[in-house]
DNA sequence: CCTACCGATCGGTAGG
DNA sequence: CCTACCGATCGGTAGG
C-alpha cells in the first residue's frame, strides 16, 4: 500500500458510481473505496462533482476518439460501420466503468458540463448518420434507409451493452462484434 | 380541486420517479407536486419505497399484458412479432411515467421486490425469445438465429424509445412500429 | 392533513 | 490525511 493518488481516488469514484450511481455514492463510501476518510479526499479533489465531470469526460473522450478512428478507416462504408461497432464494443468493455457513468450518471452533472456532454453524444451520433448516409447514396446499404432513425436503432443496441454483458466469458467480445454486425447490417440491407 | 386521493400521489410519484430518479425525488417534493405538506403523504402511504413498489408493479403488469396478447395475436409467427412490438410501443407511450419507472428504477427497490422485477422481465425476454426461436424453426426467421443474443438486441431497441421518443410529434407511433418492425425483421430475415 | 419534531446522513470546511 | 465539526436535507413519527 503506497499514497494514495489523485488517480485512485478518480478511478474508485467510476467504480462506485458505475455500480450505486452518483446519487447512491457519498464520499464517506468513496473514502472507505480508497482507505480514507470521506473528509480526506478533499485533499485530492475539490469536490464530488469534479470527480463526476472527469469520470464522464474521460468516458467522453474515449467514444470520440473511437469514431473518429472508425471514420478514418480505410476500405468501404460497411468496414468504417463495423469499425464504429467494433470501437464503441472495445470501449464498453475495455472501460466499463468509465462507460457506464457516462452512459447513466450525466444527468447528475451541472448544466454546463451536461451539455457538454449531450454535445459529445450528437457529434457521435451524427458521426454514425454520416456512415449511414454515405453508405445509402453509394448502395452500401439500402436506399429506403433513415440515417436518424437507424442510427437510433443501432445506437440503442450498443448502448445497452453495459447492461448485459457479463466479462466472465459466455461471450467473446469478438464474437459479439460480429453478431452486432450481422444483425444491424442486415437492418440496413 | 377535490381532495387528494391515493391514486394521486401513485401518479404524481410516478411522474418524479420518471424524471428525476427514485434517489432524487424527496417525499417533500412529491408533496409539493399533490399540493401537501411531505408529512401529510404518510396519512395516504406507507412510505416512499412502497410507492416504488407500486409504480414499478403496475409496469411490471402492462409489459406481461403486452406479452400475453403477442402470443396469443393469431396468424404467422411474424404477426406475433410484429403484435410484440407494437404492444410494447404501446406501453411505452401509453404510460411514459410507469415505463420509465419500471425500466430505470428498479435497481432502488428492496431485495425482493427487485428480484420479482427480475422474474418479471426474464419472463418478458422468454416470450420474445419463444417467438423467435418458433419462427426460426418453421422458417419464419433465418436458420442460424440465435434467440438469445437476437432477443437482447431487439430489447435494446425496444427499452430505449423512452429515451429519445417525443411525444409531441416528429414520428408517429404508428410508423415507430412500422419502422422498428423493417428494421428486427430485417435483422432476423 | 398540519405542526413540530426526531435521528441519520449528506457534502463540505477549519485547523492542524 | 485526521479530528471535530457545520448547516442542510432526508424519511419518517407523535399528536392533534
Amino acid at each position: 500500500m503506497t499514497r494514495t493518488t489523485r488517480e485512485d481516488v478518480v478511478t474508485a469514484a467510476g467504480r462506485l458510481f458505475a455500480a450505486d450511481g452518483y446519487d447512491g455514492t457519498s464520499m464517506r463510501d468513496l473514502g472507505r473505496e480508497v482507505g480514507l476518510l470521506g473528509s480526506s479526499l478533499y485533499a485530492h479533489v475539490a469536490g464530488k462533482q469534479e470527480l463526476l465531470v472527469e469520470v464522464v469526460m474521460r468516458g467522453s473522450l474515449l467514444f470520440e476518439d473511437s469514431a473518429r478512428e472508425a471514420v478514418d478507416t480505410p476500405g468501404t462504408t460497411r468496414d468504417q460501420l463495423r469499425a464504429f461497432i467494433a470501437g464503441h464494443v472495445g470501449v464498453v468493455l475495455g472501460h466499463l466503468d468509465v462507460a457506464r457513468t457516462f452512459l447513466n450518471e450525466a444527468r447528475a452533472l451541472d448544466p454546463e458540463h451536461r451539455a457538454q456532454v449531450i454535445a459529445a453524444r450528437d457529434a457521435y451520433e451524427a458521426t454514425l448518420r454520416w456512415i449511414l448516409a454515405v453508405g445509402r447514396d453509394n448502395g452500401s446499404f439500402r436506399a429506403g434507409l433513415d440515417p436518424k432513425l437507424d442510427g437510433i436503432f443501432i445506437l440503442s443496441i450498443l448502448n445497452a451493452i453495459d447492461r448485459w454483458y457479463q466479462a466472465d466469458g459466455v461471450i467473446e467480445p469478438e464474437r459479439l462484434v460480429d453478431e452486432l454486425y450481422e444483425f444491424v447490417l442486415a437492418g440496413l440491407s
